[in-house]
DNA sequence: TCGATATAGGACTAAATTAGTACTGTATAA
DNA sequence: TTATACAGTACTAATTTAGTCCTATATCGA
């Protein structure tokens, strides 16, 4: 697993739609009947996006969403801060925590190695990169080298 | 948040502490009294992890738990799938999972490109790893390439 | 062979999280 | 001033996760 929301996914799936068509603002209306998401979740999540910065939003008649940056400088990890906070692998892995376990745990901190890892890679795919193609890529194409233990 | 089970953070807990003491088999109690988590999630843990292989399970009086293989080539991303099945962020990750939204989804299939990338850094990353240090690593230190939208 | 020890497997309950909806308030254009 | 559209918040239902418990099976040693 190591799952995101559902939102998250959604909010995906309406910034692309956003990127794609990208001559006008959008109404939570729009965007709820080109994607088949229902208007309140559509409402929702774009409220959530446009307090994060991710969009404008206009109101009142005429008004709309439309994206606050190219689809370029989105990156997947903003998107998914947006929704979800940061992102925090484990409870050890926020900062805010305190671990109960603390004097017994050997692992302790080190799940900070491998959330980092995962951040970086959230940080470096953007929400262009998604949108490119359907095709399905290969792992080769995929390469991650971490270096993080070599002291 | 992208955060992991609670389940999965005491497998790591209990297989550090397997990987450190090395000498004997260990039973559940004596697990539950060197990490503080209680015995009946200790087994439950421990059943799991015997599933799928990372321990090898005795039965019996002086029965108890070990190691099937060094911390080198225990990593994270099999502890993780032990516990949680196999990394898929979202259901379209998922390749037993057909999409209701499939016409209007835009995005489809390219979840897969970052689901991907982190599967690839969490095979990356072993139980040693986690275990060599309580330092903080700096980000500059994890180097991630990823090359899979260049065509 | 019997009893003590220890894991296996499954079922069940409670807690926490997430998803989805609804309602009231505010801003804008015509 | 009216219709349109977003903002903010609260609430309920559904799902997932955590934690516990019970019965079955395997092994050792007296």
């Amino acid at each position: 697993m190591l799952r995101l929301s559902k939102l998250t996914d959604y909010a995906t799936v309406l910034l692309a739609y956003m990127a794609k068509t990208n001559s006008h603002l959008h109404t939570a209306v729009e965007l709820s009947e080109a994607t088949t998401i229902h208007v309140p979740t559509v409402s929702k999540v774009l409220k959530v996006l446009s307090k994060a910065g991710l969009v404008y939003a206009t109101r009142g008649s005429k008004g709309g969403y439309q994206l606050a940056q190219g689809p370029e400088q989105i990156t997947v990890a903003s998107i998914i801060g947006a929704l979800e906070g940061p992102v925090a692998i484990t409870e050890c892995s926020s900062q805010t925590h305190d671990c109960e376990q603390a004097s017994a745990c050997e692992i302790k901190g080190n799940w900070g190695v491998v959330n980092r890892a995962i951040i970086n890679v959230l940080e470096s795919i953007t929400l262009a990169d998604m949108m490119v193609s359907q095709q399905q890529y290969s792992s080769e194409e995929i390469q991650v080298s971490w270096q993080g233990l070599s002291r």
